[in-house]
DNA sequence: CGTCCACGTCTAC
DNA sequence: TAGACCTGGACGG
């Protein structure tokens, strides 16, 4: 969930659900929480939200009374505070009431109803964290979407900073530029343009203007293969507008495709998948880069392709390998200059296509991933995704294509209802 | 049961 | 530029 999209739906969710809502009493803090205790405290107050880039600020505003000194000499506010939170790769708001409360609610704002109603930053990995009395964190740039001009201008006026030295996938998540982008968004982005993920960010960026000369909000028309056909091949791209300008209007897209998208309550983000064009879908090429993210594409991967293999899983061998290692000689051997080579089996790359052997169903799942991986093993050749459907097939062998098991593994919150 | 993977930062060799 | 930080779902055995 959480790039700037779902961060930007957060806020909308918080201000829709919240309207009118009085708050009272002190903030509550999961027991496993290590983030910081949220020193507020007030008899009635309001909630209020709003987002930049991947960030969301929570504003919490005491309601007028006459007893202000009463107030504040009993500890309660009477000044409003901002929070600011970041959602990690697993946070999300809920307002449920108090019986409902979701498991990982680890910040909590408690209504002044009876039965009382909770607001909760609900963070099952806990990568998230919030910040009381904060602000926008400085390092962060523009938001891709609410500050288009100031974010475009930014990055066009520092191309010649070293950071734009790395591949442009690489880039697009450094939040210093591109606050906002995430994962799949830089997927979603570079594919639209037919962009090689793997080429040096300054030379896709160099000659664009600060001003979008396609300045004229019209909306982004892209054509959306038909799902049913599969074979997501139908090249129909025709996207209007730069890399910068696509960094801003995608993500708006899925704004567009609303609360669904975000609010897990609804397990519904059949409307998001299909929204996906090249993230982990069928038919596309995964490969890490090298902070060992999966980068999602089609085609050319560009000249900065990483050599050595850092998948998790390569790591992970590796790594077990050195601990069934008892000659004692793992640092000067491989200790580190040479890192991970270790086996590079380098398979023929031509191993990259798996033989097809699956009609696509139904475009989702993301199962299959690991079997692909497997084959590829120690290659750092990319691998292409394929099908899964015999996944679902597998596990409920019984049940073929019907109903097709449309869980859509991830993409699904883990609320499924 | 175990392994791998996930929409993201952080900070420590 | 590796880990660290976490939980849980999908799969494989």
């Amino acid at each position: 969930m959480p790039e700037g999209p779902e961060l930007h739906l957060a806020s909308l969710y918080v201000n829709k659900m919240c309207a009118g809502v009085v708050f009272t009493g002190p903030v509550r803090k999961s027991e496993v929480s290590k983030s910081p205790d949220v020193a507020f405290a007030c008899e009635a107050y309001l909630i209020t939200a709003t987002s930049r880039g991947k960030e969301v600020k929570l504003t919490l505003t005491p309601m007028k009374s006459d007893d202000t000194k009463q107030r504040v000499k009993a500890g309660q506010a009477d000044q409003a505070m901002d929070i600011v939170l970041r959602f990690g790769m697993s946070g999300y708001f809920r307002f449920t009431t108090e019986d409902e409360l979701p498991k990982h609610a680890h910040l909590r704002f408690y209504s002044k109803e009876t039965p009382c109603r909770v607001l909760s930053f609900v963070d099952a990995r806990r990568f998230g964290t919030w910040h009381p009395n904060g602000t926008w964190q400085p390092d962060r740039g523009p938001c891709i979407m609410f500050e288009y001009e100031s974010f475009r201008e930014k990055v066009v006026s520092r191309l010649s900073d070293r950071a734009f030295d790395k591949p442009i996938c690489e880039v697009l998540l450094n939040q210093k530029y591109f606050n906002g982008i995430g994962n799949y968004l830089r997927a979603e982005i570079l594919f639209r343009l037919n962009i090689p993920p793997f080429v040096a960010a300054r030379v896709v960026l160099e000659g664009l203007e600060s001003e979008d000369l396609c300045e004229n909000e019209k909306k982004v028309k892209d054509e959306i293969p038909d799902t049913k056909t599969s074979d997501g091949d139908t090249q129909l791209k025709r996207e209007t507008g730069d890399l910068l300008r696509l960094c801003h209007t995608v993500p708006l897209e899925v704004v567009s495709l609303g609360g669904k998208g975000y609010d897990p309550q609804k397990a519904d983000y059949s409307d998001f998948e299909a929204w996906l064009q090249c993230y982990y879908k069928d038919g596309m090429t995964s490969i890490r880069d090298h902070n060992g993210r999966t980068m999602w594409f089609k085609g050319d991967p560009g000249p900065m392709t990483p050599k050595v293999l850092k998948s998790p899983k390569a790591k992970k061998k590796a790594k077990k390998e050195e601990d069934h290692d008892y000659t004692d000689n793992k640092k000067v051997a491989r200790g580190r200059s040479e890192s991970t080579p270790k086996k590079k089996v380098v398979k023929q790359e031509t191993a990259t296509k798996t033989p097809k052997k699956e009609k696509d169903a139904h475009p989702k799942e993301a199962g299959s991933k690991r079997r692909e991986t497997e084959k590829s093993e120690e290659v750092n050749a990319p691998q292409t995704k394929e099908r899964s459907a015999a996944r679902g097939r597998k596990s409920s062998s019984a049940e073929p294509t019907a109903g097709a098991p449309r869980r859509s593994s991830r993409m699904t919150r883990q609320n499924s209802k």
